[in-house]
DNA sequence: TTGGGTCAAGGAGTC
DNA sequence: GACTCCTTGACCCAA
C-alpha cells in the first residue's frame, strides 16, 4: 500500500507548523511562547484533518520552535513545550500518522568550517529532541549531504565521522538525493556507512541521476528502510514549467506519479509529495475530498 | 489590506 | 568578489 502525505502546512483549512519570527524579536518571550503554541495548535489541527482524508504522512515544518537551535532562544523549550509534544505524539499515533522533519540548505555537518559544521549538529539535535518527546519511532529526519567542498570521498568520510557518534540523531536520520551534488547511489553509500535509510526524490533524481534509472535508483534505496524496520519513504515532486530547473510545481505530473508508482513495482512506501500546492496536491492522487 | 523588501544560516554556479 | 538561486515561507513596514 501506498500511503501519501505532505509537507507543512495545509492550505484548506488553513493550517500552518512553520510559523516563525526574525531574530530580532527573539527575546520576546511571550511572542515566541505564542507562536510554538500555534505551530502546535497547527500540527493538532492538521493531523485531525489527515486523517479525516486518510493522509498518513506529514513533515513538520523546521519552525515548529523557532530558532530552538539558537544561543539567544529565551527559554528552555522543552521543559515549556514537552507536555504539548507528548501529546501531539499521542494523537499522531491514534490517527496513524507518521511525522518527519528536514533541516535546510543551511544545514552541513560536512563543512569545512568546524562552527558550521557544530551549529549544524545543534540543530539536528534539536529535531531528534523534539521527535523523542513526541515519541514516535518511525518519525524521520530528512537532511541533505550539503556542499561537496574538495574532494568528494574526503567529504563523505568527514560527513560519516561527524554523524556517527550522533546516536540520538542516527534514530531518525534518513539521507536524502539532490539535484546538483549528490546522486542516489552515492547518498545509499553514505547512509550505509552511517546505518541510516536512504530517500530517493523523483526530481532531484531525474536532474541529478548518475547514470541510474528511477526504477534502479529504488532498488538501491528502498532497501536501506530495513535498518529501521519502518516503510519506505521516497520523495514525489514535479517540475514548474515556468521555473528553472528543480522549482517544484504546484501540482503533481501525473506522469511523474505513474513513473514513480511504476517503479515502486507493489512495495509498501510513505511518499512524500512535495508541491507547492501541498495538500491540494495529493487530490489528483487519489486523496478522498469530502 | 496588500505588496515588496527582507530575513540566521551555506554552497555552488555565473559573470 | 559580488550576485543569484535553492526553498520549509513568513515577517514587517510602507502605502
Amino acid at each position: 500500500m501506498i500511503r501519501i502525505g505532505y509537507p507543512t502546512q495545509n492550505l484548506t483549512i488553513p493550517a500552518s507548523t512553520n510559523r516563525t519570527l526574525r531574530l530580532a524579536s527573539l527575546s520576546d518571550e511571550e511572542k515566541v511562547r505564542g507562536l510554538v503554541r500555534e505551530n502546535l495548535a497547527g500540527l493538532r489541527k492538521i493531523l485531525e484533518w489527515n486523517a479525516r482524508h486518510q493522509v498518513g504522512l506529514f513533515r513538520i515544518g523546521q519552525s515548529l520552535i523557532p530558532f530552538a537551535s539558537h544561543p539567544a532562544f529565551p527559554y528552555d523549550w522543552e521543559v515549556e513545550h514537552g507536555d504539548a509534544l507528548r501529546e501531539v505524539g499521542e494523537l499522531a499515533r491514534k490517527l496513524g500518522i507518521r511525522l518527519s522533519m528536514h533541516p535546510g540548505q543551511y544545514i552541513q555537518p560536512g563543512s569545512l568550517k568546524l562552527e558550521v559544521a557544530e551549529r549544524s549538529l545543534v540543530e539536528l539535535r534539536y529535531v531528534a529532541r523534539v521527535f523523542d518527546l513526541i515519541g514516535s519511532r518511525d518519525s524521520v529526519l530528512v537532511l541533505h549531504m550539503g556542499g561537496a567542498y574538495e574532494d568528494r570521498t574526503t567529504t563523505v568520510r568527514r560527513f560519516v565521522e561527524k554523524l556517527l557518534s550522533e546516536s540520538s540523531v542516527l534514530r531518525y536520520l534518513a539521507l536524502e538525493n539532490d539535484e546538483r551534488i549528490w546522486t542516489a547511489e552515492e547518498i545509499v553509500t553514505t547512509a550505509t556507512a552511517l546505518g541510516v535509510p536512504a530517500i530517493t526524490d523523483t526530481l532531484h533524481h531525474a536532474l541529478n541521476a548518475g547514470g541510474l534509472s528511477l526504477r534502479e535508483a529504488l532498488e538501491l534505496s528502498l532497501p536501506t528502510w530495513s535498518v529501521r524496520d519502518g516503510r519506505p519513504k521516497p520523495h514525489l515532486s514535479s517540475q514548474d514549467p515556468a521555473k528553472q530547473p528543480g522549482a517544484h510545481s504546484y501540482t503533481i505530473d501525473l506522469g511523474d506519479w505513474d513513473a514513480l508508482v511504476d517503479a515502486l513495482e507493489r512495495q509498501d512506501a510513505d511518499v512524500m509529495v512535495e508541491a507547492k500546492g501541498k495538500e491540494q496536491a495529493l487530490i489528483p492522487l487519489g486523496l478522498v475530498v469530502e
